[in-house]
DNA sequence: CGATAGGTGCCAATTTTTTGGCATGGTTCG
DNA sequence: CGAACCATGCCAAAAAATTGGCACCTATCG
């Protein structure tokens, strides 16, 4: 039930605050603008703020841009899948003893959780595979 | 597919980076004494900054303390279900597009996963659960 | 008792983060 | 062309986070 602990323990991403925040919103947007995460984050600071950020992140390889046409474009380096499973990786062993019965549980029970039947279907479907494929 | 936005954003939890740390280990600990706490942290700083930090956490009401004989023993004034939960809601806006369907997909297939058949059992119950409970 | 070990509280210095100002360069359009 | 607009680069001030020093208190043990 409990499982082994992570290889590389990823608790902690090394972000500031603020940092976190553009890393979170860019993930969100999938690509952006300064002006973009600058609408995604609540009580914002000033655009040219967030660009020296975006500078910055860019400097420790976090996010990269390309040029369309005069401004720049930015997204993240690590894939937003690959983040995620980071995330998760990190979420089971911090809150959840690295049990992903119970991780599921806490998302299959969320009280504002809307799951709609199919939805349910899909993830005996899932499960039903994993199953197959005996992992 | 794609469910509604969360209604408290809470992608942010406002925490610094060593106060990210801090919190994390004491949800990991469940409760601890500085020391505890320090030994958890990769790279810590030492015992008395800790101290300070958690000092901090709890006049900003994050963390509290017991007195145990003559020490204090820390833990988190939120519990450790509650705060999964938003965790949890957090990621599940970040990366998944408030999917719980993709975020289960990504729990069940980490390549590090070694889910156990047992397991998986208990998955299919759970979800099972879910649909006759018609939510 | 006196010395030692292991706590705490308070505080100030340092380092990092966060912020915005300003100069500059390209595009568009009348 | 030249004015308005929007973008970038560079930089320094301000704020926040992080750290460690020091004094003191209490329990333990020889």
């Amino acid at each position: 039930m409990v499982r082994k602990a992570r290889s590389r323990d990823g608790g902690t991403d090394g972000f500031s605050r603020r940092e976190r925040e553009i890393m979170d919103a860019l993930y969100k947007l999938g690509k952006a603008t300064a002006a973009q995460i600058l609408e995604q984050i609540p009580d914002p600071p000033t655009y040219t703020a967030i660009r020296t950020q975006l500078t910055i992140l860019e400097k420790k390889g976090h996010v990269r841009h390309k040029s369309d046409g005069t401004r720049y474009i930015y997204e993240p380096s690590v894939a937003r899948e690959q983040m995620g499973r980071r995330a998760i990786d990190s979420l089971l062993s911090t809150f959840f003893d690295n049990s992903v019965e119970r991780a599921v549980a806490a998302l299959i029970t969320r009280d504002d959780a809307d799951i709609s039947a199919d939805e349910l279907e899909s993830l005996s479907r899932l499960i039903e595979k994993a199953k197959r494929e005996g992992r």
